[in-house]
RNA sequence: GGCGGUGUAGCUCAGUUGGUUAGAGCAGUGGAAUCAUAAUCCACGUGUCCGCGGUUCGAAUCCGUGCACCGCCA
């Protein structure tokens, strides 16, 4: 396990979504919202720390939706990175660089990558049989294919996999195969065609060395690391298509061919390095301290459908160019499902049954706290979770409402009508108020702790309990009993209290930007924002006492309550379909 | 079929390196309070810790095995 403490910087990535749809809650849940929480607790802290993302652009996919839609795939690409940029930068996903894999740079980026690859040794090429169509006298990858899966029958079966069975075949296998593609009716054969495959095997060694040396990441990723460097194959990193970066060979085979998507995909986050490089500090090398400096930490936050390509294949090919840093972690997460009160049960997101939630669509409806409470809430970590509306209702309401909101809200109320709008001074402090004291370093610690660990839900957990056991206090200490016989009293418990509001004030910033942001106004308190150069520590500044006489500002209601009626009709909307 | 993950109170989950009567929140029942977003606080749990076998003075925690669910790869 590497020494965290030996790190200067944090280089934070999180899975670049794919430009062929609108992303989700399932997204956000898992490769989104944790890693836009740790790194809004690091720029707190002060750490210097660089958030990059991005969308995933070339492949088969999309300029199969562009044919289908009569439009071009760089039509289909604009409207879903517009899309999905415009709903990440509204749920305050915090990227310092949202970039694309269709910019110019990215194609440099991506040849360097295989032509240094194919120096070492690490390419070959070789003949294999692929879909042909006569009549567009095209080859048809993988997706352009449709015929009878050879394992189960399904009709519907895609070229290289059966999403029916999840079988995964070889294109020759195919039965009865027809083109995917509007006016060819054609029957394709099969033809040779040149390709050119990164040969893992030669990587097994060194990733198996640097997957041992980190038995602190999560079970789910490692399992399923091992389970693929254990029997590594070579895959192939090419494609029959014109959508991609060009294969910077000299070949006369590889005309016509491009760069597999999923090779050149996660380079984006490098390419996405270096644009920030030139934008922010007009330097075309900064990014290199992020991806080649030992004393950076390489954090990846995915699904684990990305599993392999983050803890094996972009490792192998990082370790391919000689001089890049491998991640510190690998961030996985299971999957967020659906939860159908119709039916009692959960199942799983997908579009064919339209029970997804699109970004746009839940910011249409919710407050963006609101959504990344709930949703850090039943992160799925360790197992799949599920996205619930009556407990969607019950958390939200009954824990950031009713526990610290309303805390807040309530002391904050007393303290300003009893005190001239000021943190009242205390007297003497007895052992509860001391107790109370104590408790919140502790408590800001305990938060930060999991989220050093990964553990996001535990620290949301973590935050509400204060809350509890600020409740706790407050109804001991019955301010509003003491009001009437003991000012002194009464002054003290509330300037306790407003400890306590300052802590969550503090403490809730990575998680709920916006009610941080109105409060850190109403007390007055400064909650910095670092980023890649660092800044000062806003982070145990919590446990920094508000000194008494420190004007407040009117009380506002952070987190509103949702009505259940208007919950219901949601829920309703979204079993008919409408929540995408 | 191979592999990985998960399996703890009605529900959602905590349980660090094995050690005293296994915990929290929610829901439920009863009570207190009324400052506050009708928000809070207190009291109340006879749970084959999925089953079976093993290691140990002692296992929810380690090993083996079986079962269930989810997923990855064939």
């Amino acid at each position: 396990m590497s020494d965290v403490n030996a790190f200067r910087r944090t280089l934070v990535t999180s899975a670049l979504p794919y430009a062929n749809g609108h992303i989700h809650l399932g997204h956000i849940a898992g490769a989104y919202l944790p890693a836009d929480v740790y790194v809004r607790y690091k720029r707190l802290k002060g750490e210097k720390i660089l958030y990059i993302g991005g969308s995933d652009e070339y492949g088969v996919p999309i300029t199969l939706t562009a044919l289908k839609e009569g439009i071009t795939p760089k039509e289909v690409i604009d409207r879903y990175h517009t899309a999905n940029a415009d709903a990440f930068q509204r749920l305050g996903i915090s990227y310092d660089i949202y970039g694309r894999t269709s910019w110019d740079l990215h194609v440099d980026t991506t040849q360097a990558f295989f032509t240094k690859l194919y120096e070492g040794g690490y390419v070959f090429s070789q003949e294999m049989e692929i879909w042909y169509s006569p009549q567009l006298d095209k080859f048809l990858p993988d997706r352009y294919v449709k015929g009878t899966c050879p394992q189960c029958g399904y009709e519907e079966a895609n070229g290289d996999e059966c999403e029916s069975c999840g079988a995964q075949y070889a294109a020759k296998d195919l039965v009865r195969p027809r083109a995917n593609i509007p006016g060819d009716t054609s029957t394709p054969i099969l033809r040779q065609s040149k390709h050119w495959f990164l040969d893992l095997p030669k990587f097994t060694e060194r990733l198996k060395t640097w997957l041992d040396s980190h038995p602190e990441w999560r079970a789910n990723v490692r399992g399923i690391a091992y389970g693929w460097v254990n029997d590594l194959r070579a895959r192939c990193i090419t494609r029959d298509t014109d959508w991609g970066v060009p294969i910077p060979l000299e070949d006369p085979d590889a005309v016509g061919k491009r760069i597999y998507v999923w090779f050149d995909a996660p380079i984006g986050y490098v390419t996405n390095t270096r644009q920030w490089g030139i934008d922010r500090h007009s330097d075309e090398a900064a990014w290199q301290t992020w991806w080649k400096n030992p004393d950076t930490r390489l954090l990846h936050f995915i699904g684990k459908d990305n599993v392999p390509f983050h803890a094996v294949i972009f490792p192998a090919m990082l370790v391919g160019q000689g001089d890049y840093i491998l991640a510190d972690n690998v961030v996985g997460n299971e999957y967020l499902n659906i939860f159908n009160r119709q039916t009692g049960k959960e199942e799983k997101g997908s579009k064919s049954r339209g029970n997804m939630i699109s970004v746009k669509w839940a910011l249409e409806q919710f407050a963006p706290d609101v959504i990344r409470y709930y949703l850090c809430g039943i992160a799925p970590e360790s197992k799949d979770s599920s996205f619930d509306w009556d407990d969607f209702l019950l958390r939200y309401n009954g824990e950031l409402c009713d526990v610290v909101g309303n805390f807040v809200h309530r002391s904050l109320t007393m303290t300003v009508k009893n005190f001239d709008g000021k943190v009242p001074e205390p007297g003497t402090l007895d052992d509860e108020d001391n107790a109370m004291l104590a408790a919140i370093p502790e408590q800001v610690d305990a938060i930060a702790e999991a989220l050093e660990g990964f553990r996001f839900r535990q620290a949301l957990e973590r935050l509400i309990d204060l809350g509890r056991k600020a409740n706790v206090y407050f109804d001991a200490k019955a301010p509003w009993v003491t009001r009437k016989t003991d000012p002194v009293r009464t002054a003290t418990t509330l300037f306790v209290c407003c400890q306590i509001v300052k802590a969550l004030c503090h403490v809730m910033a990575p998680f709920l930007p916006d009610g941080a942001r109105t409060l850190s106004g109403v007390l007055g308190v400064a909650l910095p924002d670092g980023g890649p150069d660092g800044g000062p520590d806003g982070w145990n500044a919590a446990k920094e006492a508000l000194p008494a006489g420190s004007a407040l500002q009117p009380p506002q209601i952070l987190f509103p309550k949702l009505d259940k009626d208007r919950i219901a009709e949601l829920a309703e909307a979204h079993l008919r379909g409408e929540a995408y």
